[in-house]
DNA sequence: GTTGATGCAAAGAGTTTGCACGTGT
DNA sequence: ACACGTGCAAACTCTTTGCATCAAC
């Protein structure tokens, strides 16, 4: 459960200002994603989704973290294990474990810099960025030994992974 | 076409080594990517591989660009818009621009000092890296006004864009 | 009551795989 | 001649869409 996560944000305002409506899918959709600090794929939401509603399809799913992640309720990030959603949509990084396959935030450190030397460098205007790290982390280095996986999160649906650190 | 991307590197022999063949596809498949700036799909390279070996498989692509960026000839990115493959497999990040949707490489500026400091802070161990920057390039910028798209690159094979800068 | 949202099923895009034949070594 | 590689087609996964029905407002 990610800290603060399932709180009272309230960008329902928003919805409704456009003619959006916070239906049951949506709400549980919404707070599934919040309340993970998995990075989930839409079919791991699915899952989630469907314990609290049994009958709720995967085409909703998708319709609904894309419709949230458009209104910068959630944002979206694709890899090459397909698309992910987070709940965290303050600026940070990711650092994705190689061995374990775990995804865990990072602050954001260095990105104002690095994004100023590259608009001056090349003339061009940054307007956002993406910084992706991958390596081993703590759990697994402490596991020694070559790199082996021990799950592959991205075929669950939850995971206990510990923040690497707040953002 | 890129400066020396046609050249005679010679991961050839790594293969030969491997029981790996140079097969005609193969080798016009590796050809094309190295040719190209434009950061191909794989569709991209097939059509343009196809100009030369009209009578090759999209399947024969596909296992060709995997195999080649399994063996760190080719470097493979995946993102929103699917798979792409670069010639240049030196260490190098990106920037998309929003308007034109052309992708540049630009070089890894920053790249050790952001590594290194989200190691220490972390306790992970990176590995690797990968840095992505969204904006308008200078073209897009010039041309002025609101953000308008004036080609889909991803759904042609061609691109004149011109590199940022050399990595 | 109006209109956006849902569930279901079918379609689509991108990518992978099985298999018999072709071809580099 | 021996394997690896290829073309073709089918399969697979992920994601989107059409449509009648449902439910939020």
């Amino acid at each position: 459960m990610r800290p603060g996560g399932g709180g009272g944000v309230a960008p329902v305002e928003v919805w409704r200002a456009r003619g959006k409506r916070l239906t049951r899918p949506r709400r549980i959709i919404l707070d599934v994603v919040r309340a993970s600090d998995a990075h989930p794929s839409a079919l791991m939401v699915y899952r989630q989704v469907r314990r609290r509603l049994p009958r709720v399809s995967l085409a909703t799913v998708y319709r609904n973290l894309r419709m949230l992640a458009a209104e910068g309720v959630l944002s979206e990030r694709a890899d090459a294990a397909g698309t992910r959603f987070d709940g965290n949509t303050a600026p940070h990084d990711h650092f994705t474990c190689v061995a374990c396959g775990r995804i865990y935030d990072v602050p954001a450190l260095a990105a104002p810099r690095v994004r100023a030397r590259v608009a001056s460098r090349t003339g061009f205007e940054v307007l956002s960025q993406r910084i992706e790290f991958y390596g081993r982390c703590g759990a697994c280095r402490r596991a020694a030994g070559p790199t082996r996986a021990r799950r592959k999160p991205w075929q669950d649906e939850a995971s206990r992974a510990p923040r690497a650190s707040r953002t």
